[in-house]
DNA sequence: TCAATTGCGTAATGCTATAACGTGTGTCAT
DNA sequence: ATGACACACGTTATAGCATTACGCAATTGA
């Protein structure tokens, strides 16, 4: 999919995450962005709902929280990976790394297979602690 | 760990996910166990943290539900697992299928290794459509 | 032009989870 | 025995996360 043009709404809540040091919940989100006009929930869920089809942000479903995509900060676009994805979400700084194994998910592909299942959506939230935090 | 010993509110919440066909959320768990003297939503989570605890149960992060482990059906315990445990939930039906990959493991955790974190808990959860829901 | 689609704003509501009390019970070292 | 502690429990209130329902405005395209 090509990036699409992105509303107000969708880069000012884009914005947000991006300039995150760690996760941001969508009611940090509205608070974040009441001086930009925010005032309920909904705003921020519906620009979220987009910004996850467009692939530009992630839901981190262990936290309720969302990350902007790492390929944001891949400006040429090269590393843009479609398929899954995980993280590495650690308890002390709240940093959260992205990361992707091809060979993940072919072992992964392989197994739902042998199940007869028909993946979707695949989450891998992986909770610890990061170098820094020991 | 041996299993402990159940108190009245842990083996009630463990039976209700016991004998469901799908996940539960904690506030249905509670609908369920009203007859039973439950009336607070706690009784419910502080049971549900501790069957956590004895690697009964699974919370499903994705779902903000649980389920009975699957090591319950094997009643001889041969086959209880303490590594990473994967779930495919199907969109369709609802139910769950507990599974592990011990190849999954070595992998994930070389390539956590990589990046010199720490893992603590990690969340496997497949979403799909099962055999039978197409 | 009319219909369909999409995004937006607001209010209300529902679902999920925890905080902060206090009570009773059992263990166990003193 | 008694005091200190740990633990499970019960209740109320509150916090945090997400959606439903309504209506309006702008855009698109048959």
């Amino acid at each position: 999919m090509v990036t699409p043009i992105l509303t107000k709404n969708q880069s000012l809540v884009l914005d947000a995450l991006a300039h995150a040091e760690a996760p941001l919940s969508a009611y940090t989100i509205l608070d974040k962005l009441r001086d930009h006009g925010f005032r309920a929930p909904l705003q921020v869920y519906r620009a979220l709902e987009k910004l996850q089809e467009f692939g530009l942000v992630h839901r981190l479903e262990s936290l309720n929280a969302f990350v902007a995509c790492a390929c944001r900060e891949d400006h040429d676009h090269t590393h843009h990976h479609h398929g899954v994805t995980m993280f590495a979400i650690c308890e002390g700084c709240g940093q959260v790394t992205e990361f992707h194994d091809t060979g993940m998910e072919e072992r992964l592909a392989l197994l739902v297979k042998k199940q007869h299942f028909k993946t979707e959506k695949t989450t891998i939230e992986i909770r610890g602690h990061c170098q820094n935090c020991v």
